[in-house]
DNA sequence: GTACAGTGTTTCATCGCTGCAACACATTTT
DNA sequence: AAAATGTGTTGCAGCGATGAAACACTGTAC
């Protein structure tokens, strides 16, 4: 069995994992933390990681990216093989669309507002079944 | 998103499961405590769903229990009703919209206007009659 | 220039999970 | 009978994660 004494949480991976797709959101550690519900100083020390998030931070932060839990929390001290694999959430949502737009600083608010509004309207008519 | 103050870890599930394991298997606390590296007060607090226990002893017993680590970190966050994104003020009529994107210099009026003409598009096909 | 708003980082006090050890109770052993 | 062993539970100090607020820094506005 493995060790007792090592930790099963990979903070390496949530760390970048969170890192990188807060940059590719154009995000800054305050936005995440609104989105989240993790604080910015967390959020920091996450992605720089140090120390070990907590079950509830874990489940939220891996809820955001949709990523696989036992991706972070380790079965079995599991190979860790793979390192850097990109999953993209099924795709493009309201949420990931409107928060590149607010993330534009080429757009006002109001435009991305509108984009958003925009794409969420299309989104909500595409994503329905067909009749 | 969910609540940010409810937690997402389901406790009451991941104690029933080390109690009946448990029990099927025939074992006390410092059994499994021993096996588990889970001291055996922790696993007596979490089979009564006494505090949350955090994401170290969730991945041991999880793994122990050969059981799916979000069958306990609840991803989705129990309900998964979309909450909205994107505010107005009003109604997002085209005539908002336009006023918005009219208003923006950082778009070229050829692009405000072509994003408008995209909006009023869209909005006409879309929108229902109102209620 | 001087403010100002935004960024990530980092104190710092609070909070609660952890494990040891003691506990109360039951069962077995002598 | 008492003593020993085993059970789950719990008091308690230590430790570490957390978030608000202050920080240092940058870029922007005025």
């Amino acid at each position: 069995m493995a060790f007792k004494n090592e930790s099963l949480i990979n903070t390496g991976e949530l760390g970048r994992a969170m890192k990188r797709r807060r940059e590719e959101l154009g995000l800054s550690l305050r936005d995440v933390a609104d989105v989240t519900g993790v604080s910015a100083s967390t959020l920091s020390r996450i992605e720089n990681g140090t120390g070990k998030p907590d079950a509830d931070n874990i489940a939220r932060l891996t809820n955001w990216l949709d990523m696989p839990v036992d991706r972070v929390l380790n079965k079995q001290g599991g190979s860790d093989e793979v390192e850097a694999v990109v999953y993209y959430p099924h795709e493009p949502t309201p949420e990931i669309v409107e928060a590149h737009l607010r993330a534009d600083k080429n757009l006002t608010p109001e435009t991305a507002k509108a984009l958003s509004e925009l794409f969420r309207v299309a989104y909500s008519q595409f994503s329905k079944p067909r009749d």
